[in-house]
DNA sequence: CTGTTTATTTGATAAATATCAAAGGTTTTC
DNA sequence: GAAAACCTTTGATATTTATCAAATAAACAG
């Protein structure tokens, strides 16, 4: 488990066995039953997830509404980016909805080794850039497409989601009602 | 102007001597006259950006029109996230609307020096950690506001933008049409 | 299974924003 | 300082999406 971790991130950037050894010392693993939280709303965000088994919703509460930020699916990262890095109390929770292992990164502890080790602040840049990339392109899909063109995209990109997860958290991340998605449904 | 450069380094994160000293000789300035363009589409993103002085538009063409994506004013930091992270033809384009001074930090050279000097990867990881955590913010005032709160807080978080800019900019910026926008200012 | 909850679809209407067309304003330029 | 180029506003209409209400459909618990 702990080897297919570290072949994940050596993939991001390539980790000497220094690098690797003092990761596999900072990290812990939990099994996390569907539908408890990875990470509790009002909690600060001090490691970076990451789904050897299962299935998770990052969702938070505006005027009310649970709107869905984004999924993580096994083998994938996921992190509040804002408590994260500014180690405030999370809006967002991540709830698993399906049961999963989950690979906790402490963050104090890494980014300390960070620091002494180049590889691991390399890792982190690689990271962080790959989120970056990501949230520009989904900005650009929310600025200029229409709900059924989002729609249409996230049904090729990631298939996946669809078949696992209720239409009403799909249109909270599309940003548009249930009934709406329900109707572009309809028209394909 | 180098020492202010590095002041505004420092502050996203500190800086010994020897940091500072490897910065100072990788940076290159330049007068960049209104109009002209400091990233051109289609050439590769290797450089971050600061402006000294001056301000500047990011935009790219979506369907034929041009999208303005963002602006830097004096003081600030801008480049093409993606083809700076992929090393790939840049879509965005920066073009100065003023006479401005701009200085450029190289990425491989940056990149290179990061991995042995920890305070350097330090910076670029804060940096970026930024850049994320303001696109996530962007990204919540696209998908839940409507077009009038989105500008009214546009008006109260960059008025200098309002005033050098021309209508149609800010409209592509915030997703909408300059009709929409210039009713929207009537509005107000 | 059967009732109960939860999820999805459908319908009618309203609101926000886009589109197309044109008229006024400002700047710029020679 | 007149013509041209550019920028902003206004009007009429169309499209997209939201909202409110209700009907089905599917999943779940006892």
């Amino acid at each position: 488990m702990i080897d297919a971790y570290l072949e994940i991130l050596d993939a991001f950037s390539p980790l000497q066995e220094e690098a690797r050894a003092l990761i596999e010392s900072q990290i812990t693993i939990k099994d996390i039953p569907k539908g408890d939280f990875i990470l509790q709303e009002g909690s600060v965000c001090n490691h970076i997830y990451f789904l050897h088994s299962g299935f998770a919703r990052q969702f938070y509460y505006k005027n009310g509404k649970e709107i869905t930020e984004w999924f993580a699916a096994s083998k994938e990262f996921c992190f509040s980016i804002e408590s994260y890095f500014h180690q405030t109390p999370s809006k967002l929770m991540i709830q698993t909805l399906e049961d999963s292992t989950v690979i906790f990164l402490h963050r104090d502890a890494y980014m300390e080794l960070s620091k002494i080790q180049s590889d691991l602040s390399q890792l982190a840049i690689k990271m962080f850039a790959e989120s970056l990339v990501f949230s520009q392109r989904r900005m650009e899909h929310v600025l200029f497409e229409s709900a059924k063109e989002r729609y249409v995209h996230l049904l090729e990109t990631k298939p996946n989601i669809i078949q696992k997860v209720p239409l009403a958290y799909i249109a909270s991340f599309l940003g548009i009602t249930q009934e709406t998605l329900s109707r572009i449904r309809g028209q394909l």
